[in-house]
DNA sequence: GACATCACG
DNA sequence: GACGTACGTGATGTCG
């Protein structure tokens, strides 16, 4: 914290006024909430990132070396002894505010500077006490302010720094404002008074005609004792009649300069702030881009410390370098290996120190289609290195030819036993992708971890997990962007194009960057207890799911163009006969046309409005108006449906057969969902059509090679018997237990209707609630969904209540720990942060409030998923020619030669089923219900 | 690049 | 009393 310090005429003292500063911040900084859970933080964000500048940015002649920040203690001053009415037209601080004071203190502390404040007196009065002091022993004080009332305070050594506009206040601008000098200040105040403070002063004297009276008269007292002799008779009169105001509104204005203060001014002597302290703080803010900043200035410091004075620093703590990583970063450093002997060098020290960071460039994002043209390793901070192998360009000066460079199979050669060796760690960021590449040149890399997965686990719906935004995140810094060594559009370079240097820099800066990564997040997952979620779950995704993308799946080309053309001629249709309703050509896939010609045209009843002014003409609306017998929106609904299914899945998937393959193969994401889900994108197979007739053609498509079958195996209504189990409810798991229709026993304990009288209707009205209930339920979806009234809808929610006691538990529980922690946790332990889950605007954190009842469901059906797809390869092993291709959330799909299907059945059904086990014990079964055909849509 | 729409679990 | 609402994704077409 602070140490004592002698005050001399060398000795600067800055004096930051905290109260002033917020009140200031709160209202002119936005509304900034901390994105875990919605606290209000904008007022301490703008604090921090104040006291920051302050203690760094300060050349060094004007660096502190007295430092602290003052508050007003809460409660009466002596001003209010003086004259009741002091202030007292001040309201309630903002709610939003008000959390922020004590955030604020703890703010100085972490700076290392005191908060100072004492009961009885307002901040302006110790200000003034330690200004006073200050000055007297001959220093130069800085308050870091801009309330006026300080302004009496300032001299030739006192000044005033007006933080939001970063501009100093003088004498020059304090008489600019007053029109008098600074010691002239109180007396303009006692006369104009101040609405704000509720300072009375004399009615109808402001600054300027106080200013020019006291100019005439000299000071407040002579000016009052002669006061008969002012000519112009309201001045002399208001003068008169207000003097004992007048006297009065000085004490008030008046700082008191003798506060007995504690700590004493000697004692504010500035020391660099505790560094874990410090980190302790601003982590738990959430202030990403200020950690990183205050990083850089301590890293600086160090090397400046470093090159100063040539001495080695000694090296950190593991403790310390976890809160304290290198964020410098010397490109000079990187070497472009093309021997031998060099890559040797490159291979033992990675040896020595046990963990590689390895990154792969190719010439494509599809791993593959992407050949390799180079490998990058670090070993330690600035200590990276990219081996090209196969440059085509970038070998002369017009960047023509091929580069020296390694011969690839030799390379990978020596690499092979380093990528292989069970005592050396390779780490990766998103490692699935090399591991694909390396896969088609025979190399498996193990031990691996995954920054992006580590990333993952620690910190999904805080920030993004892509290297950019991590090292932007974590380090302040900006890696080298691929556009400014590649160029953009359609001259964009592949990697093999770009020259050695330009190569080498990019590159090995993004093993650094990784290996960076893995040691300052690596030990954050045991202190965040996400050790287990990554070691037993995440960490053993990338090979599995990089086996999956590469088998790919086999689509019929031919069944697709026929479906394209069939499409195509149902919305030629279509089109004609929207144009003849309407009465005239438009475009049916403009929504905004599609508006136009519905409800301005036509002057169809029922529209609405979206936020940006447009026409809402989704299926919804559509719907309603088709079912008010009007033609056309049917017309639409049906053209959209077939302009879809041709643009998104017939035509696209044709273009995304791969030739070598013959085969689709999609991307999964694993580090994309707030819950645990994977994505799939390039080509999505995870939204294959399946719910309309139409849609499900597309299904025929998918299909095995010749004497093969795919087998489809879904989880049964995994998430209602996770709520089951989670929310504790009897008598549904009861049901699980007993193998009932749990849409139908929903429906027979909320309607009481016996089971053997169920009808779909009521059934369809049960499933819909289920699910409602998983989503974090409102009536209005409810009653969206269903079709019936929002007060039936609440009436079926408040009996799904009583019927199944518990569930309100679960969710007032899970609302509860989300707004304590800012995240919930799925059963096996994987953090779901929720953004927003203390906003203080109801609809938002009503939205949070669903997501945190919902991700623990969705997220621990997904962990289950995970646990059996990593277990899956070797549970299939002994079935011959069976594999594993695709994953739909609770759906696995394998191809396999047809006469084992049975055997891929069973087992996959049994690791399936108990893939939770051991780590969790279910009150439910797990149910997979799988079966083989010759394609997709048959398996269902 | 934002927005609206719609495909899936 | 009004407001806007089911949870999680990705791809496509318009339109500015």
């Amino acid at each position: 914290m602070s140490q004592s310090k002698p005050v001399t005429p060398q000795s600067h003292v800055v004096l930051v006024d905290g109260s002033g500063y917020i009140f200031r911040a709160f209202h002119a900084l936005p509304p900034l909430t901390r994105k875990r859970d919605g606290l209000p933080i904008g007022a301490v964000a703008g604090f921090s990132n104040m006291l920051f500048k302050m203690l760094k940015d300060q050349k060094d002649e004007s660096r502190p070396t007295h430092f602290a920040v003052i508050f007003d203690a809460s409660g009466q001053t002596f001003r209010n002894d003086i004259y009741d009415l002091y202030k007292a037209n001040r309201g309630e601080p903002p709610e939003d505010l008000v959390p922020q004071f004590p955030l604020t203190r703890d703010a100085s502390r972490a700076f290392g500077a005191p908060a100072v404040e004492m009961t009885g007196f307002e901040a302006d009065d110790l200000i003034a006490t330690y200004a006073r002091q200050a000055e007297a022993l001959g220093a130069r004080v800085t308050i870091i302010s801009s309330d006026k009332d300080l302004m009496q305070l300032v001299s030739d050594r006192v000044s005033m720094l007006d933080p939001m506009k970063n501009k100093t206040i003088g004498p020059k601008e304090v008489e600019e404002k007053f029109g008098v000098s600074p010691d002239k200040v109180i007396d303009v105040q006692s006369l104009a008074g101040d609405s704000v403070d509720n300072v009375p002063g004399v009615p109808g004297i402001g600054v300027k005609t106080a200013a020019l009276l006291l100019d005439q008269y000299g000071d407040l007292e002579t000016l009052l004792e002669r006061a008969g002799e002012i000519p112009q008779k309201g001045r002399r009169e208001k003068l008169l009649e207000h003097a004992d105001m007048a006297r009065v509104s000085k004490k008030l204005v008046t700082l008191k300069c003798d506060v007995d203060v504690d700590p004493v001014l000697e004692d504010l002597g500035v020391t660099d702030p505790d560094v874990e302290q410090l980190f302790d703080f601003l982590e738990e803010m959430g202030f990403r881009t200020l950690t990183a900043r205050v990083r850089q200035a301590l890293g600086e410091g160090v090397t400046d410390g470093i090159r100063a004075d040539d001495t080695k620093v000694e090296v950190a703590s593991p403790a310390t370098r976890d809160r304290y990583p290198n964020t410098v970063f010397d490109h000079t450093k990187y070497e472009c290996v093309q021997s031998a002997d060099r890559l040797a060098h490159w291979i033992a020290r990675a040896f020595e120190t046990g963990v590689v960071a390895v990154d792969l460039e190719t010439d494509s994002l599809d791993s593959r289609a992407a050949n390799m043209v180079g490998v990058c390793l670090a070993v330690e901070d600035n200590e990276a290195c990219y081996v090209p192998l196969a440059h085509t360009g970038g070998g002369d000066l017009l960047g023509d030819g091929a580069p020296e460079q390694m011969d690839m199979d030799r390379a990978l050669e020596m690499l092979a036993p380093l990528l292989h060796d069970a005592s050396v760690l390779k780490v990766g960021q998103n490692f699935k992708y090399d591991l694909g590449v390396f896969k088609r040149y025979d190399l498996n890399p193990t031990p691996y971890d995954d920054t992006m997965l580590i990333s993952y686990a620690l910190h999904n719906g805080i920030n993004g997990h892509g290297m950019d935004t991590l090292s932007e995140t974590h380090f302040a810094h900006s890696p080298v962007p691929f556009k400014e060594i590649a160029g953009t559009g359609k001259n964009q370079k592949t990697f093999d194009q770009i020259g050695l240097e330009e190569a080498t820099r990019y590159a090995a800066e993004d093993a650094d960057v990784t290996l960076r990564l893995w040691k300052y997040l690596k030990p954050k997952l045991a202190t965040s207890q996400v050790t287990r979620v990554y070691e037993a779950i995440d960490r053993d995704m990338p090979h599995v799911v990089a086996k999956m993308e590469n088998e790919g799946i086999k689509v019929d080309r031919a069944e697709l163009a026929r479906l394209s053309s069939y499409f195509s001629q149902k919305m030629a249709g279509l089109e004609a006969e929207a144009h003849e309703i309407a009465e005239g050509p438009f475009n049916l896939g403009s929504p905004k046309q599609v508006g136009e010609i519905l409800f301005d045209k036509m002057g169809l009843e029922g529209g609405k409005k979206t936020k940006t002014g447009a026409w809402q003409t989704g299926v919804d609306i559509l719907e309603d108006l088709a079912d008010n017998g009007e033609p056309l929106p049917r017309t639409i609904l049906n053209w959209r449906q077939f302009s879809k299914l041709k643009s998104t899945y017939t035509d696209a998937l044709q273009a995304q057969i791969n030739p070598e393959t013959e085969r689709v193969h999609t991307s999964f994401s694993l580090a994309a969902t707030t819950t645990g889900r994977l994505s799939s994108s390039d080509p999505n197979l995870q939204n294959i059509p399946i719910r309309t007739e139409e849609g499900r053609k597309i299904r025929d498509a998918f299909i095995a090679e010749a004497g093969h079958v795919l087998v489809a195996a879904d989880y049964s209504q995994i998430e209602l018997r996770l709520l089951a189990h989670m929310a504790d409810l009897p008598t549904m798991k009861q049901a699980f237990a007993d193998g009932v229709d749990i849409h139908a026993l929903t429906a027979s304990e909320m309607f009481g209707v016996k089971l053997a009288d169920m009808t779909p209707d009521i059934r369809r009205q049960a499933k819909a609630i289920n699910f409602g209930i998983i989503y974090g339920i409102s009536a209005f979806g409810l009653a969206k969904n269903t079709g019936v009234d929002r007060g039936t809808a609440a009436e079926f929610i408040k009996t799904y209540f009583e019927k199944f006691p518990g569930i309100r538990a679960y969710m007032d529980a899970t609302k509860a720990e989300a707004k304590e922690r800012g995240y919930v946790s799925t059963l096996f332990g994987r953090k779901c942060h929720i953004a927003g889950i203390r906003e203080r605007n109801p609809q938002r954190r009503a939205f949070a409030e669903r997501q945190a009842i919902n991700a623990p469901i969705q997220g621990t059906a997904a962990d289950i998923m995970r646990r059996a797809m990593i277990k899956m390869p070797d549970a299939i092993a002994s079935v011959e020619g069976a594999r594993m291709l695709l994953q739909v959330h609770d759906e696995l799909v394998f191809e396999v030669p047809e006469d084992r299907a049975d055997a891929l059945i069973s087992t996959v059904k049994t690791t399936m089923e108990h893939a939770h086990e051991p780590a969790i014990t279910l009150s439910v079964p797990i149910d997979v219900e799988a079966q083989a055909a010759t394609n997709w849509n048959d398996a269902h």
